[in-house]
DNA sequence: GTCTATAAGGCGATAGAC
DNA sequence: GTCTATCGCCTTATAGAC
């Protein structure tokens, strides 16, 4: 997850294992073999969780603000997570990933109920993709720039943490800014 | 800057270049020299150019206008950029891209003058690093997510355009919607 | 400058003893 | 199941003829 599949080594793997190279090819035959399950594994932890507790909330603001702290939750969990699946699924295929991916809850819930909203007057009249991207993006940004990120604020890591600990209740407040009639 | 360090041979490079394997370690001396040049210029051709154009505009909101559309333009020339960029920064230490990192126009420009409309009443107080990190996040996120997103459209590359071209103006829509008093 | 051939080392994978 | 030793291939890099 740290380096991507081609940046790793299966002796690296095994040394932080703290078991033997042969160890890996034993028990996962090869590291194609290995990388699938690692990803995979991965992939199904992150987006069924979301779903769940995102049903909960009535408004479509609340749910996109739930949606907005459980996905930092998860990524600070998994800080590689975003670089890994975006470094995969730009080199290989999407075979790997189409299976795992939400795309019935982000079809059939979030954009529909998006529509729903915007028919009611309750948000504003803004393209329901278009707005999923943006969430997801500006969520995710940190978690890839982060390198650049701390270079911007000299280095010091106090205030990069500061700075994501903050992030969430300033992207919320853009959200409401956004959808807010 | 499709496959990455590692996901690229140089015998891969010479091919597409046209030329014998050997001429590159003749003209670039080895695969890191080769990187290293490419990835600085690069870097340098992104930045610059971006700053020119936004110091013209008078208002804040104005220039975060021309910065999006700017920026989706090189991204359109470059679609491979912000992989490469993020891909490179997160597997090497810093000190490649430091030194090219627009830290100036963002601290100096950028910031300098959102605080100063912030204080005048122009627009909303938002944080400015948190509101610069999620323009970034949005107008990059299409460039890096574009095989999932493929996905979500059913693999119609139509679609796909069609949302990438729609996107700066719905960008600049948030952008007033978050930073308008 | 350009090419072919090859060196030198790294890597995934396996054989085989225990 | 676990380990050491090693195979065979791939990759970067260079030597050396032209």
């Amino acid at each position: 997850m740290e380096k991507g599949f081609d940046g790793t080594r299966m002796q690296a793997i095994a040394d932080r294992a703290g078991i033997n190279k042969a160890m890996l090819h034993y028990y996962f035959r090869s590291k194609d073999a290995l990388f699938e399950k690692i990803f995979q594994e991965k992939i199904k932890l992150i987006f069924p969780k979301i779903g769940e507790d995102v049903k909960k909330k009535k408004s479509f603001i609340e749910k996109v603000e739930v949606f907005i702290e459980t996905y930092y939750q998860l990524l600070s969990q998994y800080p590689f997570l975003p670089l890994f699946v975006i470094t995969t699924m730009n080199k290989k295929g999407n075979e790997h990933f189409a299976k795992n991916l939400p795309v019935d809850f982000f079809r059939d819930f979030f954009i529909a109920s998006m529509f729903e909203e915007i028919s009611q007057g309750k948000i504003k009249a803004v393209n329901p993709l278009q707005f999923a991207f943006s969430v997801l993006g500006m969520s995710v940004f940190p978690f890839l720039a982060r390198p650049a990120i701390l270079h911007v604020v000299n280095g010091n890591q106090e205030i990069f943490e500061e700075l994501m600990k903050g992030r969430v209740e300033e992207l919320k407040k853009y959200v409401r800014y956004i959808l807010t009639p």
